[in-house]
DNA sequence: AGCTATTAATAACA
DNA sequence: TTGTTATTAATAGCT
């Protein structure tokens, strides 16, 4: 897909063809991982180069993980008609929870700044729930101050509200003097509101 | 890469989603042979669908020849510092995420009307993904309402409080024949509120 | 599933 | 390897 179509056979020459396997294999990743990222898919890969090297990716949790994931599946796919409901949660259920605390582990060293990273699965757990508590306090704080400040915002309107019936009050008193129609008339809202958007 | 660019975030839309898994998975299948045949590599790949489908490919010979090659290689790579993760993860944990796993399942029979319950781990999985989206949603809405209210009640306050200026305006032109302090006297606020509370 | 308008990947070259 | 650029390949949004 460039300067000309390419044959799909072998590329003899040594040079082009290590260039073209650097330059594929970094797109074969990435497409790896556009794929997982998109459409939550767990995607593991392994390449050999023609020397033997190795080059590999795991999606989601670790490869090994990954791979046992697989060999339960297969061994299921292959039994296909025995049918087995009681060890349901076995095999396959823990190298997934597996992937999921190895996650978690890349994730705590991550937020660490790459140093290693020894948590017993207590700690991680523990941790968890510390995010989730953390979140909370964030979102409950977030909710105090916006019923606060609605609130305040009510307060005020009843004590506006209550100041204009004492002024419009006290103009009535002098009916005669001057004419009432003025003072409200660039104003949108009638001054005795009667709505609920209160009530939420 | 067609009309339009693609944000690399998880795709909402679970048909959008399944379209675009279906297409690109195929792509990279199709590059991961390109790369084989191009460089003379040996490749596996390992897909898992967010429903726990399996799709895999192995360029020459089969997956578990690979696997085994990689297990070589990698148990060479992990040798080299010393270090030994994976009896990590083991009886205790298992444990712990089987009564995980229960919970959502319990969850689920209580959703569904205490009927019967058989999901995979896959549909967990894919189950407790929407019930976080669903979360998101709601409180966003709930943000939305929120904020809606205050903008009410925003507006509200600076049309009374424009109304108490002319109204005050109004008595202040009849200076002699009333006492404006009987007015304003059982307020707790003045009406020229200055506090900046309304800026969150 | 097909069909394009566009974006993304990359072959050749430096 | 890495960067640049001319082209081809992949695919997002529709039907």
């Amino acid at each position: 897909m460039a300067r000309g179509k390419v044959q799909m056979r072998r590329i003899e020459n040594p040079v082009q063809r290590q260039v073209t396997f650097c330059k594929r294999r970094a797109g074969l990743l990435k497409k790896a991982r556009e794929l997982s990222v998109l459409c939550g898919a767990d995607i593991g890969i392994i390449i050999f180069s023609t020397h033997g090297k190795l080059y590999e990716l795991a999606t989601n949790g670790d490869m090994q993980s990954l791979i046992e994931r697989y060999k339960s599946i297969g061994a299921e796919a292959q039994i296909e008609g025995g049918e087995v409901n009681q060890p349901q949660v076995s095999e396959q259920e823990i190298s997934m929870l597996k992937q999921e605390i190895n996650l978690l582990q890349k994730g705590i060293r991550y937020m660490h700044g790459e140093g290693e990273g020894h948590m017993t699965l207590g700690e991680l757990q523990a941790l968890e729930r510390h995010l989730e508590i953390w979140m909370c306090h964030i979102r409950s704080t977030k909710m105090q101050i916006m019923f606060q400040e609605i609130q305040l915002l009510k307060n005020k309107e009843g004590i506006l509200k209550a100041a204009n019936e004492i002024l419009q009050e006290k103009i009535a008193e002098q009916n005669g003097l001057f004419d009432i129609g003025a003072v409200t008339a660039g104003i949108p809202y009638p001054l005795t509101i009667q709505d609920n958007i209160f009530q939420i």
